[in-house]
RNA sequence: GUGGCCAUAGUGAAAUGGUUAUCACGCGAGUUUGUGGUACUCGCAGUACGGGUUCAAUUCCCGUUGGCCACC
């Protein structure tokens, strides 16, 4: 079995999910490697980490280096040397991304981002050349490349997105999934089994997310993710999501939250509502720009450019097990982000993802033991569970 | 010692006889959410000192102090 569930402790639960380049302890974050690279870390730094998933992106590996090259080089783990499982996201949310940028920037008409019934037109961020995403392309990259679980191509529904707009994204994201499902059972070049996960839409509106979850989970997935802009950029409207959905979400697959993990105290938020797995890039951008994670602020967070902490000789965090907060001071980090030395970057990458995942660690162990309510109180997120 | 040139945020440079003296670096703080980011936003800080001309001087003149160059 692909995800088997092992403690539960209110929705709360544990389980290990089985890839053939090994297994996942859930709840965990995923930490996020766009390129085929958790920026500024290695494969073995990944590993220090304690991570055992991580993403890579479709969008940005079809662009460069392309999945025919990928694929001919034996796939995404041989390519960039890293042998445990991972995940490829599937486009849709660049699609969404790029759109809005793009309306930013030139104050309206996306004209570089054209959706229609059957695909995306979209341009590259490149070089500007014409691309197209379909959901039989979208599975066909995804197969190249040759993550352990790959993802529906949808459509990412904006937060402002009015109930018919909201619609009419999720009846066409409901077609692709069926779509994609179907293109999925053509099997890819490479021996190892892919998972597929559908994705939840319908954007800030109760009756269409509860129909998007009914529909998504009467397709034959590995797993379900929960997907739109408001997740994880909006805390109050993620969980309040999560608990429209939450008697009809299905007990025996895993549940992934796309674009969680900003703040710690966030996972506290979904793993609560029974989500299994979340990524986000937040914890290793901030990191490159020198916002830390520690448990000695108010905030979690504490940012290490700041002079304060100039002659501070202890290390970011004193909870935290990481190889940065073992070997080096707050007046070192300090001083690499003062003169712009690159060692900064993985330093606080490797602290911010390891962070995270050692509180995933006590998460796990706290649902086993049944003291889940626990520990949200001794990390003050009692008021998110 | 004599002559010449120069003196504008912490640093390096702009500009002007008349609204709030510009830029970069620096310093201080903030932002970051299925990664277009070694990024972005906001803030701090200045006309060497003394006198004169003028309605008005950072700007023109004199002196002081300091620096650079040349000659001796």
């Amino acid at each position: 079995m692909f995800w088997k569930k092992l403690a539960q402790d209110g929705r709360a639960r544990t389980g290990i999910i089985h890839t053939d380049h090994g297994d996942i302890l859930t709840p965990t974050f995923m930490p996020v490697g766009t390129q085929a690279t958790v920026k500024a870390l290695d494969s073995r730094d990944i590993q220090e980490t304690g991570a055992s998933v991580i993403l890579a992106n479709t969008y940005h590996l079809h662009l460069r280096p392309g999945e025919d090259l990928i694929a001919e080089l034996g796939g995404l783990h041989k390519f960039m040397s890293y042998p445990g499982p991972m995940l490829t996201d599937s486009g849709g949310f660049q699609v969404f991304s790029l759109g809005a940028q793009r309306e930013e920037k030139e104050g309206s008409e996306a004209n570089n981002v054209k959706i229609d019934f059957d695909g995306v037109n979209f341009r590259s961020h490149i070089d500007g050349s014409s691309h197209r995403f379909s959901p039989e392309i979208a599975i066909d990259i995804q197969h190249k490349l040759g993550a352990d679980i790959i993802m529906n191509f949808d459509i990412c529904t904006p937060d402002s997105a009015t109930f018919e707009k909201a619609h009419e994204a999720m009846v066409i994201t409901h077609d692709w999934a069926k779509r994609c499902i179907e293109a999925h059972k053509t099997p890819g070049p490479h021996a190892w089994k892919q998972f597929l996960f559908g994705i939840i839409q319908g954007a800030n509106h109760e009756k269409l997310r509860r129909e998007s979850t009914e529909f998504i989970a009467s397709l034959p997935f590995d797993g379900i993710a929960v997907g739109g802009e408001s997740i994880g950029y909006n805390m109050e409207m993620t969980r309040a999501t999560l608990d429209w959905i939450a008697d009809i979400l299905p007990e025996d697959k895993p549940r992934y939250t796309m674009g969680v993990g900003y703040d710690p105290r966030d996972m506290f938020s979904v793993i609560a509502r029974g989500i299994d797995i979340f990524d986000c890039v937040a914890p290793t951008r901030v990191a490159r720009n020198g916002t830390l994670y520690s448990r000695e602020t108010e905030n979690l967070k504490l940012n290490i450019r700041n002079a304060q902490f100039a002659k501070d000789t202890a290390a970011i965090d004193a909870w935290c097990d990481c190889t940065t907060c073992k070997n080096y001071t707050r007046a070192y980090i300090h001083h690499l982000f003062k003169t712009d030395e690159l060692l900064a970057f993985k330093l606080t990458s490797v602290h911010n993802i390891r962070f995270l995942l050692k509180l995933c660690e006590e998460i796990r162990a706290a649902i086993t033991e049944k003291r889940f309510v626990a520990l949200a109180n001794e990390w003050n997120a009692s008021t998110l569970i």
